[in-house]
RNA sequence: GGUCGGAUGGCCGAGUGGCUAGGCAAGGCUCUGCAAAAGCUUUUACAGCGGUUCGAAUCCGCUUCCGACCUCCA
């Protein structure tokens, strides 16, 4: 079941050509690093392919790269906001580009979200743009101005239905004018812009019928859903603010393109807020993904690492605004360690000669619960609830049954598989191995080693004050019956 | 102003009309030389007021508060 923008409601998942799954995501516009909420956004739309990939569906994933200019159309006014950075960091656009590529995908890659199938770039399709346009404007959907070519809303909206995604009400948009001074070349207040007619000055621009020209934002989306996973196809993913403006109008450009609805299933991820407020990148309250791994922002008190973020953000279902703070962070950290740690203790269960039908029936219930919990339009926080359950049984078997687990030899088998399934493939978390500093950690085996000769001569003086020196600097030791280890930060 | 969506125990957060989600924090216990760590365990909350129902956190209405969108944003 997944929830679908469409209709408003949950829908029963039929692929249109199973087992193949296409599905469309909404990928980044590289002016800039991306924040936390665009991050979450993404873990999300990789929560969804891994599960579907789980379940056995082959998916075809797209993710975009948005390298060509937004415009921005309030008054008409056309400037684009890769160009804008360039000037500001005085390089070429495309340097522009290719940096804040590299650093996405470096931070997809530390959040382990899976790389897309492909990943198309808009400046790579403006040929395939150019021919939308021809074909929007042949039937009769579109107009050239001396500025731009621009979608004629109202003309669309008499044929079909414009605001369906949005539930807004037409006449109101329509006539909420709200003008604006602009002296734009538009016809119609929602009309935008397909192809934007390219100023001198204007760096980015491809020849065309039309002159030279520069997409609008909406066309590229269209474009290369249409290219790699045809006119129509299952999903298509992007943050919920993109419903009225954006997906409106990728949704127009389609069917006055294609005749044909491009989306079976519209999937909103939620926003992330701070304080309750939306993150975003004007409101100047986004957080970056480095300064939370490093701790360096001033509303938190230590860094947090890649996989408790990412934990963090599954604990939340992915149509709920979630709130991030130290708090949440820190529980998060210890939920994480709390689940890694009961996997990495299955592995060393084995069954006892016994059954206990309690037992047994527990762990049933767990293994249909994490199913039922992602079969609901993908309520990861209800499955981490199932495995935590989980966690409990394995420590106490662990801890009072001698490492023995009443339940059938299957039973157990089948917990083993589908708890790392989970953890790892589906939920993308990995192992943090921390002390990979290697002089370190010898000189913290031999501390190690000298504090438990103290122990054994019964030296607690010795033995504290190593102890607690440690600890001031930021390393604490853990002891436990199979010896002691260590952590640091 | 218009449209849409929220309000859940100290905090974060699931909840598909009836069977105390879960995590974190806190208290208790186990372990330990003492601690820490780790583990087990305890704590019956659903903004307010009406209504429907045998039964409502869940459905309906009103009120209050909050947010998103309407202008670039995942």
């Amino acid at each position: 079941m997944v929830y679908n923008t469409l209709s408003r409601e949950k829908e029963h998942f039929i692929p249109l050509h199973a087992p193949f799954v296409g599905m469309y995501a909404c990928g980044p516009t590289v002016y800039s690093e991306p924040h936390l909420g665009n991050c979450r956004s993404f873990v999300m739309y990789d929560l969804m392919v891994r599960y579907l990939t789980h379940l056995g569906f082959k998916v075809r994933y797209l993710r975009n790269i948005t390298d060509a200019g937004h415009v921005e159309s309030t008054s008409g006014e056309t400037g684009d906001r890769i160009g804008k950075q360039a000037r500001l960091e005085q390089v070429e656009p495309m340097e522009i580009v290719q940096k804040y590529t590299v650093k996405f995908h470096w931070i997809m890659d530390l959040l382990n979200c899976l790389p897309p199938s492909i990943e198309p770039t808009a400046t790579g399709h403006i040929v395939e743009q150019i021919e939308m346009t021809k074909t929007i404007l042949a039937n009769g959907y579109a107009y050239e101005t001396d500025e731009a070519i621009y979608f004629d809303v109202e003309k669309f909206s008499k044929d079909y239905p414009y605001t369906q995604l949005s539930g807004r009400n037409l006449e109101e948009l329509l006539n909420n004018t709200r003008e604006l001074g602009g002296q734009s070349s538009k016809k119609g207040r929602l009309d935008f812009a397909l192809m934007i007619k390219a100023k001198p000055e204007h760096i980015m621009r491809w020849p065309s019928p039309w002159g030279d020209v520069y997409p609008g934002w909406h066309i590229e989306c269209s474009a290369m859903s249409t290219k790699y996973l045809g006119k129509t196809f299952d999903i298509h993913c992007g943050g919920m603010d993109l419903i009225p403006t954006h997906h409106t109008n990728e949704i127009a450009q389609s069917i006055a393109c294609n005749h044909t609805t491009p989306v079976k299933y519209w999937l909103h991820p939620n926003m992330l807020t701070v304080n309750g407020q939306k993150m975003s990148k004007s409101l100047g309250n986004a957080f970056l993904p480095v300064e939370l791994f490093e701790g360096t922002h001033p509303l938190l008190d230590k860094g947090y690492s890649p996989m408790t973020v990412r934990f963090s953000m599954l604990q939340a279902h992915y149509r709920s605004t979630l709130d991030f703070s130290n708090d949440a962070l820190k529980a998060a950290e210890k939920g994480y360690k709390r689940l890694m740690s009961a996997m990495n203790l299955l592995k060393g269960i084995t069954v006892s000669d016994t059954v206990n039908a309690d037992e047994e029936a527990a762990v049933n219930k767990i293994l249909l619960g994490v199913y039922e919990g992602m079969n609901n339009d993908f309520n990861a926080a209800q499955a981490i609830a199932e495995l935590n359950e989980a966690a409990t049984i394995i420590n106490t078997w662990n801890d009072k049954q001698n490492k023995k687990a009443s339940i059938q030899a299957f039973t157990l088998s089948r917990l083993q598989q589908t708890y790392r399934a989970f953890l790892i493939d589906i939920f993308g978390l990995q192992e943090e191995t921390e002390n990979d500093n290697s002089k370190l950690s010898g000189v913290m085996d031999l501390v190690i080693d000298i504090r438990k000769d103290a122990r054994g001569k019964k030296d607690f003086a010795t033995s504290d004050k190593i102890r607690d020196a440690l600890q001031s600097v930021g390393i604490q030791l853990k002891d436990s019956k199979d010896g002691t280890t260590w952590e640091g930060n």
